[in-house]
DNA sequence: ATTTCATTTCTATTTTTCTGGAAATATGTT
DNA sequence: AACATATTTCCAGAAAAATAGAAATGAAAT
């Protein structure tokens, strides 16, 4: 993570739409939600909430995949742990700050992290 | 920490001169610095950076106080953990999310963390 | 192969943010 | 009081981001 890819990960999370999505996807866990399904609940027009996931999606915090006619997004933890990993890292400035603990990203990540 | 907040936080962070302020006012610690010295080490005009230091302080992610001529600056680790805070306890939705140890701010307030 | 459905890309418009010189404000000095 | 210094506010222009309708794309069903 460098201040670039934080930039971006921060100004992507910086929007009401996008945040509401991300967190929406957060929320949907591993299952995730087809773009369709986040218009909806979040009342965008599809035009507009294509733009806010592609943001996301080229932050790198959210993930795309098919699936049958649907593009279901998911949430990227990995990438949401690097980015408060960035933050807490340049926090504290060689004091005894002992930011750690932040985000498991799923089971079969946890031992690795 | 509200939605709000946390994307008036994330977009103040999210700027190339505002990130490199922030970071400069983290690494500085708590002599700070004073406004003439940030836009001289970062290389922007006093106007620029004033519009950027207002951003952060609105966000409350910075400190302002008068020391004889010159306005000193300094992080606000506090707000900084609440942002913090606020991502990672949306984060996971309600599995084993044991995001906790955050960037403890000073000595007086190590304890009641 | 054609149709259908979900989503994205295109495009123009509007809105917001950023920039930096000049003037104003606030503090300290002589 | 007059001056010097530090920083901010004002302003207008420039740049970037957001909006949403319409057209295009891509995948799957018939």
């Amino acid at each position: 993570m460098n201040a670039e890819s934080a930039i971006e990960a921060l100004g992507a999370l910086a929007h009401d739409h996008r945040l509401a999505a991300f967190r929406l996807l957060v929320q949907a866990g591993e299952r995730g939600m087809a773009a369709g399904a986040i218009a909806t609940v979040l009342g965008l027009p599809n035009s507009s909430l294509s733009f806010h996931l592609a943001q996301l999606r080229g932050a790198g915090l959210i993930v795309q995949q098919r699936q049958h006619r649907s593009l279901i997004y998911r949430a990227n933890y990995p990438a949401m742990n690097a980015l408060l990993g960035y933050l807490t890292e340049n926090c504290c400035a060689g004091s005894d700050c002992t930011a750690e603990a932040l985000c498991p990203p799923s089971d079969n990540e946890r031992k690795s992290a």
